[in-house]
RNA sequence: UGCCCCGUGGUGUAAUUGGCAACACAAGUGAUUUUGGUUCACUUAUUCUAGGUUCGAGUCCUAGCGGGGUAGCCA
């Protein structure tokens, strides 16, 4: 049983989820014998994001720990808002999280055996057809003080019960007619237990049954179905749940089928993100944002194309823990999941978001030499690659400051700083436009500075600058991507403001950036550091071939921000 | 308002099930560093409150306070 401290995690402790069917595995007769046996349950009615992630990490990550399986399952109970297109898409990412299901199913698969459980139920006297329409039965059905009253039709016979639900069946009556509804407890405290309906009439054309049926099972009536024919042994969902589990539990115990464990976690709550699907859906059709895979966007495929890894998003969700407490994850838990993904295998270039001009005036015109530029630190196997240095630079304006505050290591009149991988150089002038604006710096380089050289050692300077040679500069579009909102808890908004409102404005920032050669050759989907500028991704939406787009994942730390707010 | 669930450093999770409150991140300090990155070291707690049981309570009991869920023919 250790082979969960065998995956990458190091040394995790259990959940409570774990230590239950650890527990359950070891006592109960029924599942001696068995495999842990999970499902991941979306109805394919909207994109996955973030949340589903923890989901579907929890309940493929426990078949994996314990030797069971894993299903992927679509509640797809609910035609009128359920699509082809959006199975394909909950598809995709599952498997580019890097998890197989052991089968795919649909809960469509059972209608025919939840309409005969149906019957059964009615013949014994556990379901009847029920008459009221929605509004009479929110009247009968009580409130949270007060118990519920009987509907008048609960006490039909069975055989009356069997005909009206044959005809509903047939399609005799217009939609909202008549429902089907467990017989249990109209004064229960739990609402759930109050005669719920099981099943409804709704002429619509579903995605896989086609016209095959009008009336189509609720959730409650569906879910629990679904996991006891597929021999779920623990059927794992969020907390809003919870009050259904009695419910859950009723209907397995009343039709004596096999019983699943239902067991709820809570949901994750990100910071500075919006999770809901009605409110993702509102940024997208209101075009607060470009899509639902925008980069911005916490949905599975908005953070694929911002340049997450699969790695990172599973490290992330292994990071945040399950239990029973709703929480409130940072965001830059996230942030520094990728980070830590990419730290070691992202190559290094150098790129210049907000380029400045600098003139090495001692440095001969027409000459060029090559430099060394190591592609990776953290990797000893990764090499490097010569890059062209000469008279005319590029630095990024945040390098240098006419008047710095104390620390600032950066360039600055008369003060030095190394070029990376080139010589240390000095400013001497700040030759400005006649408005004022600065067009260029004129600066020295100090020949016996070269990287590498042994008379480089004699002399330290606090800063070294990223640059890039300006006669070989290739340019390219950055997207520089920040949070979408402002707000930690966007939801919480004031009177009369929404969520809309906390928007942050400057969410993305578009830039032309002068890079080295190399970056313009880069591939869509393939991921770089700029050194001292953060993470980078070749957008694989708009990129075109030799001209790529590059979205900015995420930056790297930034004490220097840090310092710098502070005075 | 009824019922259900949950309260452990700033954040998220642990605690051999009643036995020295731990880990990660964040924050701070210092070291290393040709990325203000990385890495390394150190620093940060009346376990929501009040009672009770016990030799001993984060863990069990009672009450209070606080947070979440719940009154779709959505899932």
């Amino acid at each position: 049983m250790n082979e969960k401290s065998e995956s990458s995690e190091s040394a995790s402790h259990k959940n409570f989820i774990e230590v239950e069917i650890e527990k359950d595995m070891a006592t109960k007769t029924e599942l001696i014998g068995k495999h842990v046996a999970t499902r991941f349950p979306p109805e394919p009615n909207g994109y996955l994001h973030i949340g589903h992630a923890k989901s579907i990490c929890l309940n493929f990550g426990l078949a994996k720990t314990y030797g069971g399986t894993c299903n992927l399952r679509f509640d797809d109970t609910n035609p009128t808002k359920e699509s082809e297109e959006y199975v394909n898409s909950i598809k995709t990412d599952v498997q580019w999280l890097g998890f197989q299901w052991d089968k795919l199913l649909y809960a469509s698969d059972y209608f025919g055996q939840l309409y005969d459980w149906s019957v059964q139920l009615i013949r014994e006297g556990h379901a009847f057809v029920c008459d009221l329409n929605a509004e009479q039965m929110r009247e009968y059905r009580g409130t949270l003080t007060e118990p519920g009253k009987n509907s008048p039709y609960r006490d039909r016979s069975v055989e009356e019960n069997l005909d009206l639900f044959t005809r509903m069946k047939q399609g005799e009556f217009p939609d909202g007619a008549r429902t089907l509804r467990a017989k249990i407890d109209m004064s229960s405290p739990n609402l759930n237990l109050r005669d719920p309906v099981m099943v409804r009439i709704m002429h619509a054309h579903h995605h896989r049954t086609g016209d095959q049926w009008c009336i189509y099972p609720m959730y409650d009536w569906a879910h629990g179905q679904s996991d006891s024919i597929e021999g779920i042994t623990h059927s794992i969902c969020t907390l809003e749940f919870e009050n259904h589990r009695p419910l859950y539990d009723w209907f397995c115990k009343t039709l004596k089928i096999h019983h699943p464990r239902q067991m709820e976690f809570a949901r994750m709550n990100l910071s500075y993100t919006v999770m809901s699907k009605r409110k993702l859906l509102q940024l997208v059709t209101e075009k607060h944002v470009s899509g639902w895979d925008d980069p911005r966007m916490p949905t599975i495929s908005g953070l694929r194309r911002r340049g997450y890894t699969p790695e990172s998003l599973r490290l992330f969700c292994e990071k945040i823990g399950v239990a029973r407490f709703s929480s409130l994850i940072d965001v830059i838990v996230l942030e520094n999941s990728i980070r830590e993904h990419l730290n070691p295998i992202a190559p290094r270039y150098m790129a210049v978001l907000d380029p400045i001009k600098i003139v090495l005036t001692n440095y001969p015109e027409g000459k060029e030499e090559l430099l060394e530029a190591v592609n990776n630190p953290e990797d000893p196997n990764g090499g490097s690659r010569q890059i062209p240095f000469s008279r005319e630079l590029f630095i990024e304006r945040d390098d240098f400051m006419e008047t710095p505050p104390s620390k600032f290591f950066r360039l600055k009149p008369g003060g030095e700083v190394r070029l990376r991988y080139g010589y240390i150089i000095k400013c001497n002038e700040v030759v400005k436009d006649s408005d004022g604006n600065i067009t260029h710096l004129n600066c020295t380089y100090d020949e016996q500075t070269k990287s590498g050289s042994p008379t480089a050692i004699d002399r330290k300077v606090k800063g070294t600058i990223h640059w890039v040679n300006a006669r070989q500069a290739s340019h390219v579009e950055v997207r520089l991507y920040d949070r979408l909102f402002l707000s930690e808890t966007p939801e919480d908004a004031p009177e009369g403001k929404t969520f809309l409102d906390n928007i942050n404005p400057d969410s993305v920032r578009t830039v032309t950036a002068v890079v080295e050669h190399e970056l313009a050759k880069q591939e869509p989907g393939a991921r770089v550091q700029f050194e001292r500028n953060g993470y980078f991704c070749v957008d694989v939406k708009d990129s075109q071939s030799n001209a790529p787009i590059f979205n900015r994942i995420v930056t790297l730390k930034d004490t220097w921000a840090k310092i710098a707010n502070k005075a």
